[in-house]
Formats: structure tokens, C-alpha cells, sequence
DNA sequence: TTGTACGCGTTATCAA
DNA sequence: TTGATAACGCGTACAA
């Protein structure tokens, strides 16, 4: 490979035309539709396409095109885990329909969420895929506004105005508490929040429902809200739950997700707490990291690379699909039972 | 708003300048260099922009301007959080120079590697930033050929060909044992592999030179090799351990990184092995999750965000500036001491 | 089977 | 201060 860019620039169709002595329009035809070309000049061209180091330009075949080859996801949270797996089953979707993904993290703050999905609108994406920080912000509406597909991740619509994937978070938490009930807790907290994050709300709301429905008095669901959904929210829960008159300590917990669950599990080991016997856990998400830690965690299961399959299949079907109507797909959640909330209490 | 997209399309700088009933060139001079235009007929265009919901076509720009607007990190494993806060660091040096971070994931396959540089290639990206399945594979040789920067990040460059960021490795294994040795124990696992990853063997070697120099019996320091630095991996390397018979079992592991300690400590308090009396790891990274173990973990930090932040500079250099000079930076790690070493033995 | 000419949206240059 | 025009690289009618 000689790989001998003329002037800086990389080569063009028009240099390996000249190349191989042949027109720009034949160099185009090998690249996209190699039949009618004869094998001789396919051969000579390509050859020429290889000595001078030839790739196409994307901006140019976009620009033609009209439109991108890329799909987008903006995560809510980069050092969740969950949403890197959301994103992998994303990508297995788009690797199959010969789209790149850009994955971007707008790490909960809606300023960057909002300039991230700016530069993605002026890539021209195919289809953004977003878990947002607030599914209302005017940034967020504009983008079906500007009729560019997109779907909303682990949240759903509640207008029906574009599609959504996400678990049914109500009964997220009513299995977790039905669990934590059938395992002889009669005093849980539940930790999260801020209750501004819908999943929290949701997840909160599922947790006084079926409390309620087995008749347990209201005040023995103790809600210890967090700033945030991290493993030092969950530490500084921990502390405030082991502060509580111990007639009113919880002898259980429901994280609204697996980080706050990880650090309140690390708060109760340091502090001396026996998990379950002192303290049961159950998490939500059921993250990799759950059944590593040092005391699995029960957690409430998403099918985390489904929701991202979905969600992708629901945006191409956006992008390409004439008849397409928008559809709100619910997935159900599923209890992992583990041995942070192993034993049955009395 | 209007947003009325005639026939299906974006509007563009065109249908703007009909709009506002002014020049193409106008329309351009508002968006470019807004100084030079009146104010008068810049807000003309300005509101022409807004009713018909205008977005500049970046495709377009970088035809135009011959380059993308764009940095692009290849990581290794996007399940280990430790590239995600390397990313995190690219990712502010990149916002500061107002480019956008193109994240993607080669999950140490060296196929999805070789087809991300392929299309980041085809972006005409301005640089690229790897942390690479194997350094020698010629698809990343060939990255360098083409004259596109590039920084090799968490493994330094052999020849020189190249900017790389990354800690020594060796050095990084050294105080890891040193460490052990200091607190008492004298059998030691080294858990880790495959040996064809650079940053294993380095740590490995710094392990073994430290326990020489220490005048220890070589076979005392013994390799427990995985074919991955997963946390499930590190489970499988527990179990041998456990096997192994009394006399040669290890009184401390030190893990090539923290997700195999991490999946270690989970074995060994299912096994009832106490951590760290029965057992002491200590593990590599220093990612979040280590800090937020059950038993908290003793690691070798790397200093992630800075690595990040220096190989963008790298790249940045290397794409503007002309005298630009390959440069190796070598961060020191440093021993951040938990609980899962806090005793001392005898 | 191959070659020519045009358009995609933006920017920069030059002339008015 | 504004307007006309050429160029960027590619894909595709259409003509040869």
C-alpha cells in the first residue's frame, strides 16, 4: 500500500478514476452495484482503490443521501450500568440493520442532554433513542416536533405521541415489597429518589400499593429519599436509616435501584448490620453488579438488552415504515431472589 | 413554530434565504461571521430560521470543511466502568474544544474493532483515541499510515510511532505486592489473563520483581490465570483457589483488575473465607465499584479522568498542530489501602 | 458497459 | 453591506 494522499486530502473517486484510467461514474458503479460492471475494470479500479488508500466519505454519501446512517442514544446516566446494556442490545439492533449507534451520556443534566440531541439533529440521525432527564422539557418534544423517529427508553409516553419501551415499574415495586412481606418484614424504608425521576415515583407508588393491600399501617413504610440514584446516595441512606429509633428501624429495604442498594449494603456491612438478618435488601435493575456483590442482592429484574432491541426496532420501524404507529411496549419485571434478603423472619 | 418541512425535507440555508428574502450568501454571513451583516436583515433571517425550524446540516459543513467535528473513543469493554470514566475525561476535554465524542465499544472482539475504525475512517473523525484489543493488529497500524491522529490509550506505544497515555503498569503491580508483603503475607496469587494483554503481563511482571527483590521464594507467588478481567471470571479463579491444597493456598490475591477481586470477594465470602483475615485482595483501577464492595476494596488507582483528558489533548495537538511530536505520557498509580488488606498478618 | 452532467447544503471568494 | 458563484465528494439519471 502506498497509501500517498495527494496534498493532505484524502483520496477521492475522482483520483482512483484516474487512477485506473476510467470515468467517475464507473468507480461509483463498483462501489454500489458491482454487476454491471465488467469484471476486468471492477478489478482494476479496485486495485487502484487499495494502492491510493480509498474510503469513502460518509458527509458526502449523507449529504446526497439526505439522510444519515446512525442511530443515536443519549443515556441518562453513563455510570449506570444498566444503561450500558441497554445500549449493547441497542447496538446488536442497529449492527443488523447496517447502522452505526452514537451513544451519548447526558449524566442527568438537562443542558447537556439538550446539546447533545442539538449536534445529533445536525447530523441528521436517522433516530434518537433517549432516556431523558425530564420526558417534558421543550428540547425533548421539538424532536418529534421536527418528525425525526424517536423513542423514549425505560419511560413511557403518556400522551402517546411516540413510542416508548420500559418495564412496568408500578409492579416493579409491588413485587419487591409482596417479597419482602412474604418474608416476614413488617417495617420496610423505601430508598430513592428524587421524586422527580418518574421511575422512582412509580416504583414508590407500586410499594404503598400492595403495603396497603395486605393491610399494613402506612407509617411502617418508611420513605428515605435520596439526591440521586448512585452507590453514595445509597451509603448516606444507610446512615440515616441506622440513625431511626430502633422501635421504628426497618428490618428491610427497597432500593429504587441497584446503586443506591449497593451502598446501602456497604453502609450496613461497615456498620456491623448482619444482611438479611439484621438488614434485607432488594435492589432494582438486577445490574451484573448485583450478583457480584459480596452479599448477592435480590433485585427486580429489567430485561435490560431486550428494552434496548425494542427500542430500536421501534425507531427503524419510525424511520423506514410508511404505516408506522407508534406503540408503547411494557415489559414485565421479575424478582431475583438473593441471599440479601435469604431468610424468613419469626 | 411552524416547522413545515417542504416535502419531507430539512430546510436548509436556501429555503431560509426565500424566506427572509435575501441572498444565500446573507443567510451564510448571519450564521458565520454575524458581524458583518446589518442588524436589520440578520433578524430577518433570524426569525426566517426560527419559523422554519432551520438546522444546520453538519454533513454539509464537513464536506465543506474536509474533516468532521469529531473525536472518537474506541473502548475496550464497555462493561468495566473503568473506560467509562476514561470517556468521561475525553469527553470534557472534548466539550472544550467544542467538539463532539463519538463513544464506541469494541467489546474486546478485534472484528467489531476493526468495523468501528472502519466507519469512524469514513466520518473523516479528526482523531481517534483506542484502547486496542491487540496494538499490533494491522487495522490499527494502518490508523497511523493514514495519517489520522491517534492515541493509544491505558497501553503505552512500543516504537514511539504514536502518542499513548497509560500508568506503569509495572510500577502499578510493584506496590500492589509491596504492599501484601507488607502487611505480612508471604503466598500471593496474582489473578489475571490472558497474558496476550499488555497491561497483565506488566502487572505480572512488576509483581514478580517485586517479590525477588523481596527475597521470596518464587513459587510462593503464584498465577492464577482467567481468560478474561470479568467479575464471573474471578468467581472461576476463587474456586481454584480454594481448591488448591492448604499448605500452597495464598493468604492474599492481588487481581489484575477490580472487577476479577470484585467477583474473587464474592467467591470467598460465599466460601466462608473471612476478607481479610483468610483471605486479603487487593485488586487494580480503583473504579467506584471498588470503594463500594461489601468489604471495601484495597486497589491500585489509576488516575482514569486524567488519562482521558490527557489523550484528547494528545489527539488535539496532533491534529492542529503542525510541529507536533509523539509523546508517551506515563502516569504513576498509587495504592489506595481499604479494608480488604487491613490487617496485618501475625 | 462506460462516460457526462447535475444536485445535495454549506462556506468562501469576489464583485457589485 | 449584500449577492452571485464555485467548490467540497458522492450518487444517479441519462446519453453514448
Amino acid at each position: 500500500m502506498t497509501l500517498q494522499p495527494r496534498n493532505g486530502r484524502a483520496p477521492s473517486v475522482k483520483d482512483v478514476a484516474a487512477a485506473a484510467g476510467v470515468s467517475l461514474g464507473t468507480v461509483s458503479n463498483v462501489l454500489n452495484r458491482p454487476a454491471v460492471v465488467s469484471t476486468a475494470t471492477r478489478e482494476r479500479v479496485e486495485r487502484a482503490m487499495a494502492d491510493l488508500g480509498f474510503v469513502r466519505n460518509e458527509s458526502a454519501r449523507q449529504l446526497r443521501a439526505g439522510t444519515s446512517r446512525a442511530l443515536a442514544y443519549v443515556m441518562l446516566d453513563g455510570g449506570n450500568p444498566f444503561f450500558h446494556d441497554v445500549a449493547e442490545g441497542i447496538e446488536t439492533a442497529a449492527e443488523d440493520a447496517d447502522l452505526s449507534l452514537f451513544v451519548c451520556n447526558s449524566s442527568g443534566r438537562s443542558d447537556r442532554e439538550a446539546k447533545h440531541i442539538d449536534r445529533l439533529v445536525q447530523q441528521r440521525v436517522q433516530g434518537i433513542l433517549i432516556t431523558p432527564v425530564d420526558p417534558d422539557a421543550s428540547h425533548i418534544v421539538e424532536i418529534g416536533q421536527r418528525g425525526i423517529p424517536f423513542v423514549m427508553v425505560d419511560r413511557l409516553s403518556r400522551d402517546g405521541g411516540h413510542c416508548s419501551v420500559a418495564v412496568d415499574d408500578v409492579l416493579g415495586g409491588r413485587i419487591a415489597v409482596e417479597h419482602l412481606i412474604d418474608r416476614g418484614h413488617r417495617r420496610v424504608a423505601f430508598v430513592g429518589g428524587p421524586l422527580s425521576v418518574g421511575q422512582v415515583r412509580e416504583r414508590l407508588q407500586g410499594a404503598r400499593a400492595v403495603w396497603a393491600e395486605f393491610g399494613m399501617p402506612a407509617e411502617d413504610l418508611i420513605h428515605l429519599p435520596t439526591e440521586a440514584l448512585t452507590v453514595s446516595e445509597g451509603r448516606s441512606a444507610g446512615e440515616r436509616l441506622a440513625g431511626l429509633p430502633t422501635r421504628r428501624r426497618p428490618t428491610a429495604a427497597f432500593c429504587a435501584n441497584d446503586l443506591l442498594a449497593l451502598g446501602l449494603l456497604q453502609h450496613a456491612v461497615t456498620a456491623g448490620l448482619r444482611v438479611p438478618d439484621d438488614l434485607a435488601i432488594v435492589g432494582f435493575d438486577d445490574i451484573d453488579f448485583a450478583a457480584a456483590a459480596a452479599v448477592p442482592l435480590t433485585s427486580v429484574r429489567q430485561p435490560r438488552q431486550e428494552l434496548g432491541r425494542t427500542a430500536a426496532r421501534l425507531v427503524l420501524d419510525e424511520a423506514t415504515n410508511p404505516d408506522h404507529t407508534h406503540e408503547q411496549a411494557t415489559f414485565v419485571p421479575a424478582l431475583v431472589a438473593r441471599a440479601s434478603t435469604g431468610t424468613v423472619r419469626r
